[in-house]
DNA sequence: CGCGATTTGTGCACGCCTTCACAAGCGCCT
DNA sequence: AGGCGCTTGTGAAGGCGTGCACAAATCGCG
């Protein structure tokens, strides 16, 4: 630790300090320390002990030191972390200075939404294409944007300097979009649709299914019920299946 | 994520269908099997092996077998797995059977969409109610059903028989919606505002971030961006990238 | 100036999950 | 009927992540 000189050089986006290969656990969690830190520079503090901070992030105060110790982290014993600093740290490791452009493939009914959601204006991106390969979509006027034929991604791309491409088409659709984009140098995308998506090394993949988030749920409504059907309630269910044999 | 809480409670008499407590990681999966055996099933395949599945899910077979067994698997060795016998019991271990009723809070931006995604009704469930607090919504038709007050979620949880909702409001108002939720008896929640709820003991949350997704993406470009940065990129970067000084 | 209170950073152990590799089981063909 | 090839189910090993517990470091105060 402590190795790396910081310029921390507010202003300059170009300097590159070594990248530290962090786990994607931490990685995964450093978007929402980045929230409840904004959430606390919102209130007026300077400073942030692990322990606050953990709670306002909703984990461990132990994992939270571990996470930010990771990408060399700036804070001061006996006083906390300085919320600003840690703010334009973790900003500058997930890259979100750079207020990354997005393209949004397929304007139906979530599509709609993640266009007009200003969550993603808010914490560092911009949505400045939109597409579908509908024809009568197409010409649409949608918010700022006017929906674009699919055809037209590959300017796109090179012209707005789009890094991430958001898929939020049927699932059938999904895959030629994602090829689409690969070919149009799209190396990161974000997929609604329920589906598998086969994309070349290089190109990352996230996948957002609601459904599936509340067959999750759905599952533990199942178990707590199963736990508690004692006493004999609704919980009478169709016998289609027996007791797990084995 | 939420918090979690184990039950593997010991004396489990046996006429409820043992529960097996699956980790967590399988759980997770199992929606994703059963999306791919519906498309199997669609194709007319009556069999798949661990490896057709596995492909169909995008993941590895051997940890494909692994889940499967978790659940007192119903595979045959030297052919595969049944397809229908085995959604049919995915199906009942996550409880979707029974076509869960879901209420919707919040009929914004987000809100919209999700009360128009078909992906939920194909899935297992149906969204039963719409809520919100602005008296402009309270009223207004949204596909076959009628926004309605927040201040009548009690009473419809009820006569729903409602076990899920889900929370599509700014963040400002996610908390007190959840705490309604709880009071009203939901014991399962799906949260898309972009903070952390606290709840009782009992009732899990998972959270959606559609930013955070993006965010985790940014990061990987930006790593990759520094990785070849190689002077001349698409963005003029001063490329002064030191070897790491450890 | 030194001491105590406070908080970070981290070594370590534990548990979960993944992956490999292979034995056991099943159907088909001869 | 018997053997052979295919596939499942699983034991074991390794890796990763988590959380505890504590040493190190910093500030404030007498």
């Amino acid at each position: 630790m402590s190795q790396q000189r910081h310029g921390s050089t507010p202003g300059n986006a170009g300097a590159v300090p070594a990248f530290p290969d962090l786990p994607e656990a931490t990685i995964a969690r450093l978007p929402e320390y980045l929230r409840a830190l904004h959430n606390l520079a919102e209130t007026g503090s300077e400073t942030v002990s692990s322990e606050g901070l953990a709670a306002a992030a909703g984990v461990n105060s132990a994992k939270l030191r571990k996470d930010l110790s990771h990408l060399g982290s700036y804070g001061t014993r006996g006083v906390g972390y300085d919320v600003a600093l840690l703010v334009d740290q973790i900003e500058y490791i997930l890259g979100l200075d750079q207020r990354r452009a997005v393209a949004l493939v397929g304007v139906g009914n979530l599509g709609h939404a993640l266009a007009g959601y200003d969550g993603f204006a808010s914490r560092g991106f911009r949505i400045v294409a939109l597409f579908d390969s509908d024809a009568e979509q197409v010409g649409k006027p949608l918010g700022e944007l006017t929906v674009r034929h699919i055809d037209e991604l590959g300017t796109a791309v090179i012209e707005e300097g789009i890094t991430i491409g958001v898929i939020a088409t049927p699932a059938g659709a999904a895959q030629a979009v994602a090829d689409d984009l690969v070919a149009a140098g799209v190396t990161s995308i974000l997929n609604f649709a329920p589906c598998v998506l086969s994309v070349p090394a290089g190109v990352d993949v996230r996948k957002v299914d609601l459904a599936i988030e509340l067959q999750i749920l759905s599952f533990h409504e199942h178990r707590k019920a199963s736990l508690t059907a004692i006493p004999g309630g609704r919980s009478a269910q169709p016998g289609n299946q027996e007791a797990v044999g084995s």
